[in-house]
DNA sequence: CTACGAACTCAAGTCAACTTGAGGTCAAGC
DNA sequence: GCTTGACCTCAAGTTGACTTGAGTTCGTAG
């Protein structure tokens, strides 16, 4: 049989049983059965959960991520805003390169005060760059 | 003069004064004068507020972030530590692009249900990988 | 010197994403 | 056939990161 217990889903996923009702109370995911009381979900369900770590790892709201996924997994939108989506993620990554490489640089580099170090600056003003509003980092609202 | 006024901090970094002074109250800034009510910083702030929205939006809370950084943006951390972060941080830039390329794919690929794509699935597999604790996503409650 | 606009303080409210608690139910083991 | 453990429902609580509102206080323009 096909179907996968939510016991062995919260194994499987390393989430507890609240979070996994939830995102079924928010129609993020589905469960396919009971067996009793308990949930039985279908065996994409792994699959869909990785696929929601993945985009809350990338910052997107898990409103953000039901838009993009139907409840089975498949993507809703058109080719275009995942491309635009791609790209989002395109430049974030950029973004946590630069930390990171700012991150070891501090790490490695002798000078007494880094926000002195023109390395340093360097590397940061890469940062204030057109900040997009990125999700969970609003905007400040309109003067 | 080498101070800044609340104001102009908000309009370069697109932060409401609000946002500023909850940083402040939680020890993440520090104003260093004030010219009647008005907060003035020192003219680090933009840098500091540039590097605390990096850490941000690669998934830090304000608390981690306080605990790298000192109230003037100078590094607390040992190196090995800091060497730990940009590797934790490197292991999220290979998830993004996975997602990325997840979507990219998505976009491109002519099979009707993705969820049956063996590419999009190899892909997506990537991701099931050794989770690790990701701040903001936080692991379950040991059994 | 008065008016204004913008910051100020402090408490309270909001939102997302979960978790927790009280009380109930079921399938399986003994 | 009864006990038990794990999941169930539903409502309420929690945490992080801010925002909002009421009432106050300045510096600057007029």
């Amino acid at each position: 049989m096909k179907l996968v217990d939510i016991a062995e889903v919260c194994e499987r996923s390393g989430l507890p049983p609240s979070t996994l009702r939830y995102y079924e109370e928010i129609g993020l995911v589905e469960s396919v059965a009971r067996h009793g009381l308990r949930r039985q979900f279908g065996p994409e369900i792994t699959l869909q959960l990785a696929l929601i770590s993945l985009g809350r790892s990338a910052g997107f709201s898990l409103g953000e991520i039901g838009a993009m996924f139907a409840r089975d997994g498949v993507p809703k939108l058109p080719r275009d805003a995942l491309h635009a989506k791609a790209d989002d993620l395109d430049a974030q990554i950029k973004e946590l390169t630069t930390l990171s490489n700012a991150l070891r640089h501090v790490a490695d580099c002798p000078a007494p005060s880094h926000m002195e170090c023109p390395r340093f600056r360097k590397l940061l003003n890469l940062a204030k760059k057109p900040r997009r509003a990125n999700k969970h980092i609003k905007a400040s609202k309109p003067a």
